[in-house]
DNA sequence: GTCTATATGACGATAGAC
DNA sequence: GTCTATCGTCATATAGAC
């Protein structure tokens, strides 16, 4: 068979598959939710996929490493420690809005919980790349000296809190009319 | 039955309850594994709780609950702020040493995977309380004038993410260790 | 590759004896 | 109140025809 059809029944399952998960949790998805959503049945969604687990994987991976490209992207295209995480953090906030589904799957998501033995996102290459950016921020002297670890979350904390509320509908308005202000009230809090 | 033994049961069984959906989530949890775990039938369990969901519903409530008394004390004890908000954080990080399951439970649960129809988190009483003192700050003049959710993620993003980086084993040292140097960045967002 | 039909097993919850 | 035994349901995954 043609890959490009292949393909598109893959791409079919992941986008049912990030949508009910998110909608109602991945052990609220029957596998069968999947198939009818995704237009086949269950012997061919199983021919693309090992098993439900083996979905819910691939799905976080995808995403992780497209937030991974985006990040080193925004590294090659500002020269500082505030240009970058200001982009990062208008990145995040945009694509909360853009691609809700996403950034819940990424952020809410007891990945441990699905994936028995899985690594905490605390050491996930987005989060890796964004602790890099901060320590070089730190070593040319942007960035107070303080402890690496509160140096990210005091920086990122506050802008992923604010994400939570606007994907828990607390928010009125989209995350952008927030930027600014939230942007700047967390680097002030490690500004040197 | 005398009501003492009853009530030990009952913690009996919220307390294996708790240490299991921790450890393995609640959908990884079954209702047997609970009643073995609390040392009764589960018969018995079914006679203390009307079914799986209300064990994790009356266990969520009361950390809840407890929680929020606890920031009613901190509310009486202090009269400003700063005071209050510094000893919410130092009690945070305190009982996440102390009390590691419970915390995890508050802030790790996907509480509305759970239970269909539940209300965000950012709506929960302890919340609410948290505003209302961040509130009354920007009235007294300590804290800038700004958006009010943003006020809220600035001060308190930063700690809580310490919260998860703790809870997944990514720090080194317990939380206290890092309390002053956290604390200190997280109010130079905020204060006027 | 894709389908339908089904095996297998687990889990939540109840029945009914004591 | 407490137990053991069991029912009904449903979800994952596979078998086997086309």
């Amino acid at each position: 068979m043609r890959d490009e059809k292949k393909q598109r029944r893959q791409e079919a399952i992941l986008l049912e598959a990030l949508k009910l998960f998110t909608e109602r949790g991945y052990f609220n998805t029957s596998v069968s939710d999947i198939q009818s959503g995704a237009n086949l049945s269950v012997g061919t969604l199983y021919n693309y996929f090992k098993n439900k687990e083996a979905i819910a994987v691939t799905l976080f991976s995808n995403i992780e490493n497209c937030l991974y490209e985006n990040l080193c992207e925004i590294e090659r295209k500002y020269d500082n420690v505030y240009d970058r995480c200001r982009a990062i953090v208008l990145h995040l906030f945009d694509t909360t809005e853009r691609n809700s589904d996403s950034m819940q799957y990424l952020f809410y998501t007891k990945h441990r919980e699905v994936v028995p033995v899985e690594k905490s996102v605390f050491v996930s290459l987005p989060f890796l790349k964004m602790r890099e950016m901060v320590l070089n921020g730190q070593k040319s002297g942007d960035i107070r000296k303080m402890e690496p670890h509160v140096a990210m979350v005091t920086l990122f904390g506050g802008p992923v809190r604010m994400i939570y509320l606007r994907i828990d509908g607390v928010l009125e308005k989209p995350l952008p009319a927030y930027f600014e202000e939230c942007w700047d009230s967390a680097w002030r809090g490690v500004r040197a």
